[in-house]
DNA sequence: CAAATACTTTACGTTAACGTAAAGGTAAGT
DNA sequence: ACTTACCTTTACGTTAACGTAAAGTATTTG
């Protein structure tokens, strides 16, 4: 089975893995050990992928570790699966918002370049 | 002129009024004063706009003040427009990812809804 | 004119997300 | 056997982004 040691996982995302023993601490991850050692199966890294993803979105450890969950219903009731409906519509609602967010910034950000480059062009700098 | 107080800004954009003058102590706003008061034009409130805006996208506050000052060139020289043209581009490249993020979790999150749908209807329950 | 309301500054407290150091166990290579 | 390279736990430290309380000023309202 291809495993993985917490110093490649830590070099494969770019992390400490001071960081990645936090998330474990936090409950985000629960690798299997090997003696003491912690040995990350290719599910676990699937999540630490998705915790990285939630980070880069702007998400507490907290949501990314509700919105994990998600994905894994296992031993769900029916409330427990309406509440699952209900979070999943809540977590969209904020990801169209943030596509707004971020459209709008980009447009922003197109503006002022070309205010860039014309305030360049009429200094004939370009 | 149509200015506002901070209480009024806090409500329209439901912070505290605390976070608001901890933005100016960062020096991302700075409001006039009328005697000690803090009067807010439509500038400054705009300005508050791109920094929550920044937030939702998870921008730290120096990341929002370096991204909205980019928006004011003023009295900018050649390198400086240089500078700012690289800035821009890289924000631009770390927005794209984000949108890339974004759509991802968005089809995670519909697989995981239909995955409750189904669920729920193999227990007879819809 | 007194009380309530909105504003101010100053300053210590709090939470999240790690950083960093200490002290030690294990396994491979030479 | 010794160094090197990982791994471990425990625990105090740090930074960002505010919260919260104290103490005072100014204006509006009953």
């Amino acid at each position: 089975m291809p495993d993985y040691s917490i110093s490649q996982l830590s070099k494969e995302f770019e992390i400490t893995t001071r960081t990645i023993r936090h998330y474990e601490d936090l409950g985000l991850l629960a690798p299997a050990r090997r003696g003491q050692t912690r040995v990350y199966s290719p599910a676990d890294r699937i999540r630490l992928k998705l915790i990285l993803r939630g980070k880069r979105l702007g998400l507490s450890l907290d949501d990314s570790r509700e919105i994990i969950d998600m994905y894994e219903p296992g031993k769900t009731n029916v409330d427990q699966l309406r509440k699952l409906i209900d979070a999943i519509q809540l977590q969209r609602h904020k990801l169209n918002q943030q596509l707004d967010d971020i459209s709008k910034l980009l447009q922003d950000l197109n503006k002022a370049e070309t205010d860039c480059v014309e305030a360049l062009k009429s200094n004939g700098q370009l």
